[in-house]
DNA sequence: ATCCAGGTACCCA
DNA sequence: TGGGTACATGGA
């Protein structure tokens, strides 16, 4: 086992917080320990105190992984500066349990490949449907490395199975998608790494041509994997919270009943700012506590 | 049992 | 563009 301490610069970082908030739904915990898989490696981690107890990794490919070098504090004060510019200086109640419930929640750095796959599995499911479904898969299609731990399977993997097959893994009509995709990217080895040095905009493009790919799991992508951070997936529980939560959103979506995807995120990026994604992350992580806090009905954060 | 879940594809006006 | 609906499956 190895040792980092988590100096200044690395700090806040909560493992906990970062490996269970749905961003990426293979690890496990067992007493203290997190066992995951980066790049067909089995990797340990504890947090203890200032320290990170970890083993199957190097130090650098470590902190790369969970982003500690970014400036996480810069990061939530810029986030407050452009709260505070939107509104004149309110506060926002909503925001300050965010920041709370999220505190050392880091996007990480995940590979493309199995944030795509991920997430076309994650549609209309719920967290644990999907981290089931995932180590379905990887059983199945994966490698077995130690420890009883599986690789990610590879696009060929996938590609060569017929759907039948696929839908043995509890995905349902996701199968089809599963395979064409995965289908595509055996045909396209580059696309994923192309994806990295185009703009934002045409990336999302791109993905979207996808079978099964949609707004939201690009969008998804976009964050976890190519740490676009201004992006915001909209889920059924970003949307409840912007539209219950912050009242103003309804002004850019004109006679329409309900908001458009777009009216949510355009609304974030003006309100969050640059990192309006990593807002988005720190809100979703606090969803379950938000419903007390919101101003008038204590109901449900679900009702609009 | 019923509703819901980190949605998308497809059809129609 | 916007609005409706089918889709498979498991969790709560």
């Amino acid at each position: 086992m190895k040792i980092l301490q988590l100096s200044p610069r690395y700090i806040p970082f909560d493992l906990d917080k970062t490996l269970d908030c749905g961003q990426v739904f293979r690890w496990h915990k067992t007493g203290d320990d997190w066992t995951g898989v980066i790049d067909r490696k089995v990797v340990t981690v504890r947090e203890e105190g200032l320290k990170l107890i970890y083993d199957g990794i190097d130090e650098k490919d470590l902190v790369k992984y969970f982003n500690l070098d970014l400036d996480l504090a810069r990061v939530i004060s810029t986030i407050r500066n452009s709260i505070k510019k939107f509104t004149g200086g309110e506060t926002d109640p909503l925001f300050d349990a965010a920041e709370k419930a999220g505190e050392g929640l880091r996007i990480i750095r995940q590979d493309p490949w199995e944030c795509l796959i991920s997430f076309i599995c994650s549609q209309n499911s719920n967290i644990p449907s999907i981290r089931r479904r995932i180590s379905l898969l990887c059983s199945r299609y994966g490698r077995p490395l130690t420890d009883g731990q599986y690789s990610f399977p590879v696009p060929e993997d996938l590609a060569k199975s017929d759907t039948d097959h696929l839908r043995l893994c509890s995905t349902g009509y996701r199968a089809l998608y599963l395979s064409k995709t995965s289908g595509y990217l055996l045909e396209n080895p580059d696309f994923l790494t192309s994806l990295a040095s185009i703009s934002l905009k045409e990336a999302r493009t791109e993905l979207i041509k996808l079978p099964g790919v949609g707004p939201k799991v690009a969008d998804c992508v976009l964050l976890f994997a190519y740490n676009h951070y201004q992006t915001v997936p909209v889920d059924v529980w970003i949307r409840s919270i912007i539209t219950c939560g912050y009242p103003l959103v309804h002004t850019r979506s004109g006679e329409k009943k309900e908001c458009s995807y777009n009216d949510i995120v355009d609304f974030c990026r003006a309100y969050f700012g640059i990192y309006a994604g990593y807002a988005q992350q720190l809100l979703f992580a606090a969803r379950r506590d938000l419903p007390e806090i919101f101003p008038e009905s204590s109901d449900s954060v679900k009702e609009m």
